[in-house]
DNA sequence: ATGAAAGCGCTAACAA
DNA sequence: TTGTTAGCGCTTTCAT
């Protein structure tokens, strides 16, 4: 590998010189510039990384943490992310914390020392970190963290509102929310969402918790229909936990969407593999991600947010768990 | 924060002897030792990554290249491959090139100038890279690559033969396998064990081909049972694709496993989702992705390894879409 | 056992 | 417009 000293040796000039070139910064003659260009070419030169980075202070690094990579829609989010840091230059650094406090602090420790430039939080698991103290940049993704990270979440409300309305649109007379975690951002919002929607058309409700995770739901899903057997529409606030509502009608020996609608929410590929395939509330997941990205970068070059909450919208996508056919 | 320096003057001692006790190198006096251990607890000092990795040309990061990160085990092995490397006190960095040759010379280069120490490839699509001419360690996983490369594969060849087996055990007596797209050592491995199995016991069989997509699955499955109507049981070459065909029956006013057995292979966590859960062969991924980074870190630091392809058991899983009842 | 100093490869202040 | 040089924070030779 050449250095700026080969280059500067090779084109006879000094190495603030190619310097200059490199980074067009400072007055260059056009007669040096070209020299220059001459010998990065001829000799293949590559700036090295690192040694920008001592003295940058900046890495060109993002940090990408979630703690739990196999939330469902995180290859998604990721591809997103890296696309966009990728055009901008930024190489992308996963971090998963699998909840584990040590394993966070471990990570937060590393980033720092080596100058990682932002981070953006992937979760829908609830997490409170030491992330506060680090002075970088932060972007908190599908969850509002504090007030003091600006975040990008889905029209939670409002999808959730879509959701209930259909289930109401297509007969339900008893409907069932699964709700996701409690003190989760948009799970709450999701269940408001819900609740306006059942007590404004004045329809029979119940609300449960699960923790987003399939298991939970069988079970949950699973007393719930023992102790209200006339439920005959669920609106759950993930697509994992409809799976598990649908596992758990199964085993009742009820039929979905005869007996029982389900409407869930993501919009993961996990739900056009469902049989019958998965009524939805569709996530813009690669918008979020890619947004993110965005505002985290504007944020590490120093460009001043408008907003503190992004919100990218949602969409109805009927398919076979609800009446109104689509296209199952 | 504070730099070696600090350290030093705070200590008075010299820096040469602030690295020493870093590093445990070379000889330090138990006084002195002592001092600069108190001097870096009471300036909480924590060396500088990247000075570091200037000096040392590593930087005790490992790539994970995947051409798809919606590669369906992706999460497991991360997960498998962080937590060793974190261990091991290397950092990941995710690369997902999404089968685009030039963002894979992008990451390359990018890697080099970082003094990146190893890449793990993750890969269950065909991919012909220039990165044979980058001198860092290469572990492939799930693939075998190239003779450079060490690799870590499942049993393929075996769990298909598991696979098959059980589909004959069960009664099958014409069966067909979706096969994985063609080139793929893995794909190629569960072909022969299938085949193997079926000549060896004289039972009719069909192969077709699939590029593990689902969409794909469904199209091939239909068109197969609408040319073979007789076909009782399918093996297909991984999970995603044994939902495709899963679906395919479904629309076809067939019953799993009634009319039509179906064994997987992956046993990721849409396998359970599935309504039958699904009958599959287990990869033990996490495994495979803990041994892939343990391999790679033995030669960064320059370890002889002993094989050059290690493999990993496969397990049948048997669920409720083979007649021989499991959980379902 | 310890320290001074060179150097990893780059950028930028300062001089020329 | 260009070059010299001092760092960025660390490690390591070479003296002492």
């Amino acid at each position: 590998m050449s250095t700026i000293r080969d280059v500067a040796k090779y084109a006879n000039v000094s190495v603030a010189t190619v310097s200059r070139v490199l980074n067009k910064k400072g007055y260059v003659s056009k007669e040096a510039e070209e020299v220059v260009l001459k010998a990065i070419e001829d000799l293949d030169y590559r700036p090295n990384a690192v040694a920008r980075t001592l003295y940058n202070k900046s890495s060109r690094m993002i940090a990408l943490i979630t703690p739990d990579i196999t939330n469902p829609y995180f290859p998604e989010l990721a591809r997103a992310i890296e696309d966009v840091s990728l055009s901008y230059g930024y190489t992308v650094v996963l971090c998963n914390t699998d909840d584990d406090e040590e394993k966070e602090q471990q990570y937060v420790s590393v980033l720092k020392q080596k100058y990682v430039d932002g981070i953006i939080l992937i979760t829908n698991q609830q997490f409170n970190s030491d992330l506060e103290q680090m002075n970088v940049p932060i972007v908190a993704l599908d969850r509002i963290l504090s007030e003091k990270f600006p975040a990008v979440v889905s029209e939670n409300e409002n999808g959730a509102m879509m959701a209930t309305e259909h289930l109401i649109d297509c007969g339900c007379k008893f409907i069932a929310h699964l709700r996701g975690p409690i003190g989760l951002t948009s799970a709450e919002d999701r269940l408001k969402g819900f609740q306006k929607v059942v007590q404004d058309k004045g329809v029979a409700s119940i609300v449960v918790n699960t923790d987003f995770h399939f298991e939970k739901s069988i079970e949950v899903t699973t007393r719930l229909l023992e102790d209200h057997p006339t439920i005959d529409g669920i609106f759950s606030s993930n697509d994992i936990t409809a799976a598990g509502a649908m596992k758990a009608i199964n085993n009742l020996g009820k039929s979905v969407p005869n007996d029982i609608q389900i409407v869930g929410f993501d919009g993961i590929p996990l739900g056009k593999m469902l049989i019958p395939s998965l009524t939805t509330i569709e996530q813009s997941i690669y918008k979020m991600g890619a947004l993110g990205a965005r505002l985290l970068i504007k944020q590490i070059e120093n460009i001043h947010l408008e907003a503190n909450l992004y919100t990218v919208p949602t969409k109805l996508l009927i398919r076979g768990t609800t009446k109104v056919k689509g296209e199952d």
